[in-house]
DNA sequence: TAGACTATGTATAACCA
DNA sequence: TTGGTTATACATAGTCT
């Protein structure tokens, strides 16, 4: 009826800049994300497309969003060795991911080149690793690491994280775009 | 001046399914795969949030999306260890990874029994993963891969997982949310 | 901290080049 | 495939609960 309608400012254009006041940068982080997360759960329906991301809050605290589930955070990161390139979201969706391995285990046989190639090469790293590892593992308490065995740790960790960058960016390098902001 | 406007009809509400047409699924993804991204590194700017996305097209080629670096998708696997928390993404963008490390160093003293927990847990995996994988090196062919042995290819690859899966759910299963669309 | 509200800015469906 | 246009649907900044 005729019930007067509080009248607001409305939504008012933002420089592009961080926001100072932290309150307000929670209140944009909350809202934003849910935005992303909800226009990437869209896009994933409309065009069978996979998708995750991972948001860290200004505070700090990480949030996942997966479609069509969140573990593809994690599956992609073996599906560089034994892939099943052009599955469409929906089947992967109805497949555990234990199907998905047999199911990749039939089609292994058109990728056996690649496959041994990374295969070796993982082992080799793996190798590597654990012998660095052993090094490590001489130190008994973390907080004795001088910056000589932190060096050793930060080998290892440098070791996982080439075998993990292999895994990952094996299929990227020569994909179709990259896009980020800032440096590489 | 009395130039005539072409008309056209405008944005149209679409039901949300699957695109049946193709070529209509792909111009979809394509544009609002950019409007996502523009919204992710707006986002990033805003708040200073550290975001991460990979998005697989419908034709299966996969698009990365990092901000401030898009080697933050690999590098928050390594961060579960030794993070640097609240660091900023200004910060974080002027910094190089080995810096970032360094950083990390004088940190740690912070963070030093949940490290040793991680670390001792990380050790154990890989141990065993070892092991694991010496049994798949017995097979000198991956062509000759029978059931069983292709199930220990699977048991490492398993383990593999469950290191990365252990780096980046361990903060997240405690974290404030999580969000996906579909299956766990 | 999380949910409404509303005016306005922005993304985007349809169409064309 | 990418880019431009228009009209509309949708997201969201500012504000109050």
């Amino acid at each position: 009826m005729g019930r007067k309608k509080k009248t607001t400012m409305g939504k008012q254009k933002i420089e592009m800049k961080k926001l100072e006041n932290e309150d307000a940068r929670h209140v944009c982080f909350s809202k934003r994300k849910a935005g992303i997360f909800s226009k990437a759960s869209e896009l994933a329906t409309l065009c069978g497309a996979e998708i995750t991301i991972v948001m860290d809050s200004p505070a700090g605290s990480p949030y996942p969003f997966g479609s069509p589930t969140i573990n593809l955070v994690v599956d992609r990161f073996l599906s560089g060795g034994l892939a099943l390139p052009t599955m469409g979201t929906q089947e992967a969706c109805r497949l555990s991911l234990v199907q998905e391995l047999n199911h990749q285990c039939m089609r292994i046989s058109n990728q056996l080149d690649a496959a041994k190639k990374r295969r070796t090469m993982l082992e080799d790293r793996l190798k590597a690793l654990v012998e660095s590892n052993q090094q490590v593992r001489k130190v008994e308490n973390f907080e004795e690491l001088n910056p000589v065995e932190f060096k050793e740790m930060e080998q290892f960790l440098y070791g996982l994280k080439e075998i993990i960058h292999f895994n990952i960016w094996k299929n990227l390098s020569g994909g179709p775009s990259t896009s980020n902001s800032g440096k590489m």
